[in-house]
DNA sequence: TGCACATATGAACGTCTATTCATCATTTCG
DNA sequence: CGAAATGATGAATAGACGTTCATATGTGCA
């Protein structure tokens, strides 16, 4: 996902495809969406989560749960609370090429392609 | 989702957050994952693409409607067949991405983020 | 030590969705 | 012109899934 993507790929297996798809099901909602943006900008709480996206803070919990189990966030105990971060650089600059996207969208900025 | 993505965004609202949910849902599907996947390397039939992705013809045409209806794919009319395109550069690239994003997390190649 | 707090987890349920099967519309060709 | 080819669309259905409610677990504190 960066700017040395361009190296136009063959077509993909049914594997990749599987592995693309399971990982982009966790930016499929806006739930998670969500939760990953706010994780985007700083390490947080379950219930800061569930304050900031407005969210039962079980909801969230079980979101946080198929996110860990993707390997998208990590949580790390202390006390009685869990801070989620983002797992890695990786996946908040998948983050944040889904919103740019969407930006660039809105803008209207396109060329043909394919 | 070019390299000056870079600027740490604000954390995302509601509107945001669904739109992005909107798009990254047609790459949720390995189905739709593989079908643009051979749309990114070229041009191609509903036929063609059933063909490619061992899948029915009608099954594709379903999937290929959702895509239209994101505005990720676009469809040219000529005689009995449509000739499928990706919309533009960026779905090009958002599709580059998702896959890149796959292949760095297997080799592993990971440093911690927020 | 018992209670409060934070969070994880399970079950239930309503909603969503991908594929199949059927049907229809348009174009091409013998 | 009728049959074949191509693809769009609708309905049905089985499976997936996000949220709610309930319960369990672990930590902190008076």
């Amino acid at each position: 996902m960066s700017h040395d993507a361009t190296n136009a790929p063959a077509a993909i297996d049914g594997d990749t495809a599987r592995l693309v798809a399971e990982t982009m099901q966790a930016l499929a909602t806006p739930s998670r969406v969500l939760i990953l943006g706010h994780l985007r900008t700083s390490p947080l709480t379950v219930g800061d989560l569930a304050r900031a996206v407005e969210m039962d803070p079980s909801a969230v919990s079980h979101q946080l749960r198929v996110l860990r189990h993707l390997g998208l966030v990590v949580a790390e105990r202390t006390g009685r609370t869990a801070i989620y971060s983002l797992h890695d650089e990786h996946v908040a600059e998948l983050v944040d090429q889904a919103v740019h996207h969407i930006t660039h969208r809105r803008l209207g900025l396109g060329s043909h392609a394919s």
